[in-house]
DNA sequence: CGTCTATTTGAATGTACTCAAAAGCGGTGG
DNA sequence: CCACCGCTTTTGAGTACATTCAAATAGACG
């Protein structure tokens, strides 16, 4: 039970549950462990849930013609990670979605999820914020990445994944800033030089 | 009552309407035209609707500190347009929105679409879908931006937007795909050379 | 401790930008 | 209906930001 606790608190803080309902809800979902380096998703297969991470933390990215990846998202405790597109849709992944370490999710079920939303109005409710809100990270990301330098985007991961910066690998940062792993190393090589 | 019906349409191809249902949903809507050049949001006001288009065209743009534009979306008939942030969330808009053309769409306000979410599940599932199909549109976006060139991201929107190439300035379709006009402009003169 | 992976460093290169000027195009008024 | 004005697009030269490639160093894991 307590392992469901944050999951409820999440859907808490977006609408509010009875207890019945928080029931009902946490009781779709199915508790895994991954470990790391150990894939949740890979192209051409259709991903059949999205996840809650409850510990641990993953990287999802696509690979390009060239064979360079591109991290599209990286996730720690308290997000959710799936290849969006093909969740939602249900159509064969793009996507890589593997773990980072040793990881415990939360995973729902694409149907289990359809029944959710056709039970209560509310779970429905709950699912239309998650879209508006990945909707509009999903903006900001792609404002960032038409009005800023490399350098800024770096600075403006730092200041709002502060978290993230010493607990994700720095080629994951830079591919997921759209920079290479060199160039983001000497940015932050230069950061350096400059507080001394 | 025939100037709602592309909408009533837009709807049904996403949930299924009974005719009192379609009735109800597009009662919600007030029709606005507006002049070629005109916004209809601005920075700092908060954005109190959002638009479908029915007819026309809009462009949605932000402003960088150098004084450049970007341009975050364009929109024709059948399409929605806002700051989709500003406006989910109520808070003070960061983009300009300006009529390409003389055009006329419906207005959703505010809290009619709270109503509206109220006062029945489908819409609020039909808001719900709008929604996911926006993140999955701008993740796309953020992967073209992350793994092509300026010139495959042009092909790119050539080939997914064959109507908008010819309707939309240059200016406009450069600032949506991150490179300058000058730059555009080379890439377009060079392939009319390789044709021939 | 040794191996494998991740990060750093440097030099050469390239893609796309900046700036400036010319050419093209469309709308508007005389 | 033509001429002009303003805005958009084109063109070119010089430049900059970021990449590529290669090699060295550092770090993590078994």
């Amino acid at each position: 039970m307590s392992d469901f606790a944050p999951l409820i608190d999440h859907v808490n803080k977006r609408i509010s549950l009875t207890e019945a309902e928080a029931e009902e809800f946490v009781h779709a979902f199915k508790l895994a462990k991954v470990k790391k380096r150990q894939f949740i998703i890979q192209p051409d297969f259709v991903p059949r849930h999205r996840s809650y991470v409850l510990q641990g933390s993953f990287r999802v990215y696509v690979v390009d013609d060239k064979g360079q990846d591109h991290t599209i998202q990286m996730s720690v405790e308290d997000w959710w990670v799936s290849d969006y597109n093909s969740y939602i849709f249900q159509k064969p992944a793009t996507m890589f979605v593997v773990a980072l370490e040793d990881s415990i999710i939360l995973q729902l079920a694409h149907e289990k999820e359809q029944e959710l939303k056709a039970a209560n109005p509310k779970f429905e409710t709950f699912f239309r914020i998650m879209a508006e809100r990945t909707a509009a990270f999903f903006q900001r990301r792609i404002i960032s990445s038409l009005t800023l330098t490399a350098e800024q985007r770096y600075d403006d991961f730092l200041e709002k994944y502060p978290l993230l910066v010493n607990r994700m690998p720095q080629y994951a940062i830079a591919s997921y800033l759209g920079m290479t792993t060199e160039f983001l190393s000497k940015i932050r090589n230069k950061k350096v030089k400059k507080k001394s």
